[in-house]
DNA sequence: GATGAATGAGGGTTCATTCAT
DNA sequence: TATGAATGAACCCTCATTCAT
């Protein structure tokens, strides 16, 4: 049977993801993770060949957490608008966009640089931003300033993470949304 | 005198800078700071209390070159509209806007949550860039509208740096700047 | 099973307990203690929290070692002061009346003023050596008189191993005993 | 001129004693012992050639001011009767019989297995307090009844300088001295 | 004489990882 | 499958000691 070990290691992934939220990367032991998942020290590396390799399933879990909300949203929307605050409004689900989850991904990316698997989740997560919201703006804008809009959209949800993360309560997530949405280009008379 | 410890502390935070480019907050060990600056591990904790007073100091100092560039810009700006410009300018230097640096931030930043020390720091530089950016916002727009650009702004910076970090390569600081004045006030008239 | 893992600290207690024998409290190692045991540093602190825990756990046993014995020959003891030769007997056994073993308890002794652990063991050992003594007297001396009989005997016992510590060869087990026996209440007519 | 540097190296071993008498033999570090007495870290190497040699010193101070008050009592002593009260009372006079200090001779006494220097003082002081009570006991006992309650009586007052550095407040020296004068022998009819 | 800079050894402790059961 | 014993490397930190000023 696949699933039995399968499920095992999604508890895992779901432990290291919540001692991650209140240690970071690097308070995160394997010890730390068993015991938040209720299991035995030696299980970690049992499921997973290294801390590494288990940090990079994490990352990958909780983008795809990410990503199916998105989904979601854009599987309802109809118009480029809509796309567009499909995307937007998928980056700030209020459960999501909470301080604790800000601060685990705090965590991962500033391993981003020195971890190969990482990066590369990373290179993916923006990849699909930046085609996600191209998808909306083409229809509304030339290409190159749909290019620029997209650009200043990204990089500003990723800011708003990076700020609640440093400042917890300094944002709710519809705060963060008005914000960005200012950012959409203005409904053309 | 206490010129010669203050050069040699100046050093250390230098060489620990250094070495947090490479290496991140936890792979920057005493000893490879001590190597980077040419000294015996032992000397570090002589000038620092600790380690995590060590990143205090170089968070503090890393600021405060930030600062002074912003500053230098800002003395010689005369209307609201060059103020902006000298805050945002002097986020993006080019010789500070590097990945390295962006990491070595990036890497500070996700120990935040759990080093109240740092925190003080972060809390300070996100004060001063509001207070800075509305010392320009405040002549050209309402209180209130102020306000909202003023955090746009600068969660946006935020978020450039925190891709340039995650991306080395993927935006200069010329594209940067650009993606900044977008989101000043349109000149009126 | 428990059986392996206290197998494994009750020889790194005693191994523990030897290297305290040769190298007092400040020169015992974990790395030496470990040696002695012939296994490997690190799985000192596998068994034991703390450098601290495991002198703890080195006085409490070698205490209980004593306690056995004294308990041993009380149970064989009728009269008072059978009871009384049992206790005094018990304290200066030939096998744990040495030199290292004196020096040990001295170097254990010592921490004590700074240990809250190591003085609620010792706390123990007088309060018991008290009783087992007045358990004999009682029925030979008024009360009074018991309680200070029971504490001379008390304290020169201490200061028996103190001085066998202090200078090894200088005192014989049967010297020791014969000293303390002359503290003992005179024959009634 | 001598005495300038003499006076340092006797403010430096009050200062050792009395840092040695809240952290013990090895939390004295030559740091606090500079701290204590108000001078720059890199002295007490000045005056001492090591740190064990700071604490030979201390002892042999110690040692010299117990000795002075057992001397001054002695001189004032006429009959062997006196002698012995002088001897004993010196040993718990009530500025020197407390918890902090009885603590540092423990943490000192500790050292002497593994400290030449130190055995060889301790053999000095065992031997001077024998040679006193002797002096007092001869006249009075057989010469082995003398050796015999002489060794008794040095024991004892050990042991009841250990109780108190493991007790503090267990023992007044009022309550000594009597549990020790009961030792002596019975005045003859 | 006095300071404190500098060194380097060593200690306790943590942890990822490997293995035997 | 799952446990936890065992290892060994690495890290932070402390300190005695040496030197240069």
């Amino acid at each position: 049977m696949r699933a039995i070990s399968d499920i095992r290691r999604q508890e895992l992934r779901g432990a290291a993801f919540r001692v991650l939220q209140r240690e970071g990367v690097s308070g995160t032991t394997l010890e730390k993770v068993a015991a938040e998942a209720g299991a035995s020290k030696g299980i970690v590396l049992h499921y997973f060949r290294s801390k590494a390799e288990l940090f990079e399933q994490v990352m990958r879990e909780a983008n795809l957490v990410l990503k199916t909300r998105v989904t979601a949203r854009l599987a309802r929307a109809g118009s480029p608008r809509e796309r567009l605050e499909a995307v937007i409004a998928g980056n700030f689900e209020p459960d999501l966009f909470t301080a604790p989850i800000c601060q685990a991904w705090l965590s991962l990316c500033a391993e981003v640089p020195r971890d190969p698997a990482l990066a590369r989740i990373q290179r993916v997560i923006h990849a699909r931003m930046c085609s996600n919201l191209m998808s909306g703006l083409r229809p509304l804008l030339p290409v190159e300033d749909a290019r620029v809009t997209a650009l200043q959209i990204g990089a500003l949800i990723d800011g708003l993470w990076l700020r609640l993360g440093l400042s917890p309560g300094a944002l709710t997530p519809e705060q963060a949304l008005a914000l960005v949405r200012e950012l959409l280009p203005a409904r053309s008379g």
